[in-house]
DNA sequence: GTCTAAATCAAACGTTTGTTTTAAGCGACT
DNA sequence: AGTCGCTTAAAACAAACGTTTGATTTAGAC
């Protein structure tokens, strides 16, 4: 017999699969397919298409944000100590660095990035709402720490520059293998601690840019 | 007889829940029904269902990219009549803009701009290749006129951080009328002008920022 | 060897999908 | 009136969808 590693199977293709065609355009058919597995696998392994949607998003989602959160304790526990206000550049590294790195270490990991992409794509649907359960405490607590790290600035402009922030990673995150457009001379090829850099250098400056 | 207005009908249904619920989680049936007329409507007028979504598309960008092409010509008109490189921040109001006062002016706006953030956001697939087909052009007429206005910035540094910008504005399309996560005290509430300018002076810092 | 529970399988379920077909309605012209 | 072109209407189409079923196979315990 095949080794029982079906869910597995399963997981890995679905995540392949949401990222490049979409949820509502990836077909049950498709997923038990590209896995080897019969069809009927999915709804007993995980009950329904969504049920899937949501593991496969679980499955990454916890672990990363498990790590973020941890290099946020460090953070706070940094700034503790010193009695100061928490490092602006410490902080949002703590959470863009995991997020990027993870192209490094995981496999499949480009599409579980993309994936996350398209989760905040829709405003409504299965995809975002699975997402956001597991993400809004990041946030709240991001956006926080933020206020703290910049004191002098109104919270509702914070806001809507950790807006634009998150717009920039999540944009990258799911263009990250191909740009749709490629000017003469470029190369979209590059590594990812100076890509790390790069986002961090540019959203340090907006997020402090004088008003 | 109900006035022969069926095309434009259908536009603006597609459109809304296209941009609501996605391309293909969005049926012919749904659409046709929210538009009020027959379900043949649509592959009589337009022929399939993608070429529809062309048609929306092209019926808001076409004019959308006309105005933003218009202002990047003055800028480059004003930069060439004082010989000297044009102005950063006239290039990304000129690009940026027109797009956020679209909701002003424009009914269904919000519904357009939802759908081009989705456009962005799937790799491959019908919304993006659309979009792409209209875009190019004005994406690499902006990058180019960037390297202008900041001739010490090395080009491949530009492209990423313009890649950052362009993630910016599209997370602020899509995620405009209700933000997924609203920190005590916040609220998403906020005029055109002011936004436009928040997102220009966040952009602007973070494309000058010093490496 | 026998039994049991978990896993897999082929097949079919009832719906919904995008599209096509056929017929009817309507205004404008000769 | 009659006929032509354009548009709508209802019905039907094959194909694909997510899901369920009941039988079959597998692995481990006794």
């Amino acid at each position: 017999m095949r080794p029982p590693d079906t869910k597995q199977r399963l997981l890995d293709a679905a995540e392949q699969l949401f990222a490049l065609r979409g949820f509502h355009a990836t077909s049950l058919r498709a997923i038990t397919q590209a896995a080897e597995v019969n069809l009927a696998a999915v709804n007993y392994h995980f009950g329904s298409k969504e049920a899937l949607l949501d593991a496969v998003m679980a499955r990454s989602l916890g672990p990363l944000n498990q790590v973020r959160s941890g290099r946020l304790d460090e953070v706070e526990r940094d700034a503790a100590a010193e009695n100061r206000a928490p490092d602006l550049r410490a902080l949002w590294r703590a959470f863009v660095e995991p997020t990027l790195s993870m192209r490094r270490h995981e496999t499949g990991a480009e599409h579980f990035l993309s994936l996350v992409g398209q989760a905040l794509a829709q405003p409504h649907g299965a995809v975002m709402e699975v997402f956001m359960r597991q993400m809004t405490p990041m946030f709240l607590r991001l956006f926080e720490l933020t206020c703290l790290a910049l004191p002098e600035m109104p919270r509702q402009l914070l806001f809507w520059r950790m807006h634009f922030a998150v717009g920039s990673l999540s944009h990258l995150m799911r263009c990250n293998d191909q740009s749709p457009v490629l000017p003469a001379g470029i190369t979209a090829e590059i590594d990812v601690d100076t890509l790390t850099d790069m986002l961090l250098d540019y959203t340090l400056a907006g997020l402090e840019a004088p008003r």
